[in-house]
RNA sequence: GCACCCGUAGCUCAGCUGGAUAGAGCGCUGCCCUCCGAAGGCAGAGGCCAGAGGUUCGAAUCCUCUCGGGUGCGCCA
């Protein structure tokens, strides 16, 4: 799975993040600076940062620290400046600190530590950018939770990607990771789909069916009508409801889920736990949560008000189980119980989600559909009234996809057949391209895929445009090998890197330098689209770098005749190639090692 | 009516949780290339970051309001 690549812990603490180091530099001396009384003690650095500056003539990086700190220093950010910068030469790393506009400092850095850059990826080719910052915190990832009642469809495979790459991003940031599924098999649709599968059986059977409105037409569930005749024959052919209803619901479920299994795994994606709503029921779970919560004073029998605006033509007032979210924020009171006494949706989901913070999650999100946007506030009031505060929830919301065939936006009916599922989308496009693309949009943004689109081959298509920088890499890289260098990490490790001076060169080093600082800013937003962003950025500067090697042979990455030279470019070319794989790995990718 | 999301170049969108002169692709304009280091390259024009206030050294980013678009709005999940 796609998480497979790039699993695994954070044993040792890493060092090869050249921002946070030089930040720690920063921290150093200012500390260096209160010890000295040049600043009084005791002050708050958080907010201190070290960032490439926007534009490249101001250095290598920049840090605010004096502007941050001059109010609480009582001093001119000016004079903290002067003093701080005088101390950063001190390290050999850093050649120049020079104090400019309103107080920042901008650093110019020995290209030595910048090669080392290139050095750190080679050396650990699996763990350059992985980051220690979620130590280890265990962070539960819902996602896809799709009604087990069809196939998956093109709105359900974003959702999907999103949250597996998500996860893997989250993993590769030092988290402890689960993927999960919750099924929603407790409702009435799941009624429905016994009863579509019902007719499908008696289909069978010979008779015809009967799909009547609101029952699942798709063509989907003949194959389970057929496996219910294998299993029951012809004895509960015109027999109540129920007599076969439970059994029939049990099977379709079952098979449906297998369906959305095989889904998933076209997509490479692997739960790691399926949670089932149904069970919840009956396991007291659902009532233990209620009591929690009304011991607490958030459960309260009550008539909500009526909605505002469009007023329901069935309203009538009634009595029901009400949960206080608007303690917590939301607009309005939610029912946990329906006024005939059983449970709403809501109420299982409360139970669900204690049972996360139950096994010790430290922090949930869950991947919602963005019509779903209404449910947030509600969700977050019950876990945070549930954990105690303890544990955050954050609900991702992904906004719809709109298909496009050559430009021909299409509208998707169950009815007209024009139903397109998850795989159709990936049968079409391809998984690297559909997983890609997917991830080419914020979550909270609509996205467009246009199926020429996508697999088109152009600098316009971010999916291309990666993958062939991935190729280029791997192309280099066999003719090398065919010319005798020795091609391992460990070898190329060991290059001359100083012979890396051109600022073409410098340049692609200092965007392989920002990958560690973007995955742990990505993770920390939870934003795995910067990810794929990242990579189309990079991928751009090595076409960059490459295409002046049509003009300016000695930008090439195989010299003739000179060895040294060809060494450090390849130990450069390999080391874009190595974080291409782990940027790709996270968004559940293959590279690329050719063009067809 | 209320809540949430969004509003950035002609178009589609980024913008590193508050940093310096706001970026990319497409489209447009002008040069270059016809090379398997191929499926183009370089450069340029183009902006009141929807609008108005506020917070502070500093705002596309945070707060308030207005306008405009999307989504949702008792006992469906």
């Amino acid at each position: 799975m796609a998480g497979g690549a790039i699993a695994g812990g954070n044993k040792r603490k890493m060092k090869m993040n050249l921002f946070a180091e030089i930040r720690g530099v920063v921290l150093d001396a200012l500390n260096a600076m209160a010890g000295a009384g040049e600043l009084p003690a005791g002050l708050d650095l958080k907010n201190v940062t070290v960032e490439p500056p926007r534009d490249p003539a101001h250095g290598d990086m920049a840090t605010n620290a004096a502007m941050v700190l001059a109010k609480p220093a009582g001093a001119k950010p000016r004079d903290i400046a002067e003093t701080l910068a005088l101390r950063l030469t001190a390290d050999p790393r850093i050649t120049a600190a020079d104090v400019a506009g309103p107080g920042f400092i901008n650093l110019r850095l020995d290209p030595a530590a910048w090669h080392g850059v290139v050095k750190d990826a080679l050396r650990a080719p699996d763990g350059f950018g992985r980051s220690g910052m979620g130590q280890g915190v265990r962070v539960n990832v819902e996602f896809v939770s799709a009604n087990p009642t069809g196939p998956m469809h093109v709105g359900h495979t974003r959702g999907a990607v999103f949250g597996d790459a998500l996860a893997s991003l989250l993993d590769f940031a030092g988290y402890d990771v689960t993927r999960e599924y919750y099924i929603n098999d407790g409702g009435a649709q799941v009624d429905v789909l016994a009863r579509s599968a019902y007719e499908r059986y008696r289909e069978a059977n010979g008779q015809t069916p009967v799909i009547a409105d609101g029952l699942y037409p798709g063509d989907y569930l003949k194959p389970v009508g057929e496996a219910l005749k294998e299993k029951y024959g012809d004895s509960l052919l015109d027999r109540p409801e129920e007599d076969w209803l439970p059994e029939f619901r049990e099977f379709a479920t079952e098979a449906m889920l297998q369906m959305i299994r095989e889904d998933l795994a076209l997509l490479n994606i692997t739960m790691d736990v399926y949670s089932s709503e149904k069970a919840l029921y009956g396991s007291g779970r659902i009532e233990a949560a209620i009591e929690r919560l009304r011991a607490a004073g958030l459960i309260y029998e009550g008539v909500l008000e009526p909605p505002k605006g469009k007023l329901p033509d069935d309203w009538e007032a009634r009595e029901q189980t009400l949960f206080r979210s608007t303690d917590h924020g939301d607009d309005q009171d939610r029912a946990v119980m329906k006024s005939d006494g059983s449970w709403t949706y809501f109420a299982p989901d409360i139970a669900y989600h204690w049972d996360k913070i139950d096994r010790g999650f430290d922090q949930l999100i869950d991947v919602f559909g963005a019509d779903h946007g209404g449910y947030v506030k509600r969700m977050n009031a019950a876990v945070k009234a549930l954990s105690n505060g303890r544990v955050p929830l954050d609900v991702k919301l992904i906004q719809l996809v709109k298909l496009f065939r050559n430009g021909e936006p299409f509208k998707m009916s169950k009815r007209a057949g024009t139903f397109i599922t998850l795989r159709d989308v990936v049968e079409q496009a391809g998984r690297d391209v559909t997983r890609f693309h997917m991830l080419t949009r914020k979550n909270d943004a609509p996205l467009d895929f246009d199926f020429a689109k996508v697999l088109e081959q152009s600098k316009d298509n971010p999916v291309w445009y990666v993958q062939y920088a991935s190729a280029r890499v791997h192309s280099v890289m066999k003719r090398a090998a065919e010319m005798g260098i020795d091609l391992s990490d460990a070898a190329l490790a060991q290059a001359d890197l100083a012979r890396l001076d051109h600022p073409a060169e410098m340049e692609l080093i200092r965007k392989l330098a920002e990958y560690p600082r973007l995955i742990e800013a990505a993770a920390a937003a939870h934003e795995p689209h910067r990810v794929a962003f990242y990579l189309y950025d990079l991928a751009g500067s090595l076409h960059s770098l490459w295409n002046r090697g049509n003009d300016d042979h000695a930008l090439r990455f195989i010299q003739d005749g000179d060895a040294e030279a060809t060494a450090a470019k390849i130990a450069l070319l390999r080391a874009v190639g190595v974080v291409i794989s782990s940027g790709l790995a996270i968004l559940g990718v293959t590279p690329a090692k050719e063009m067809r």
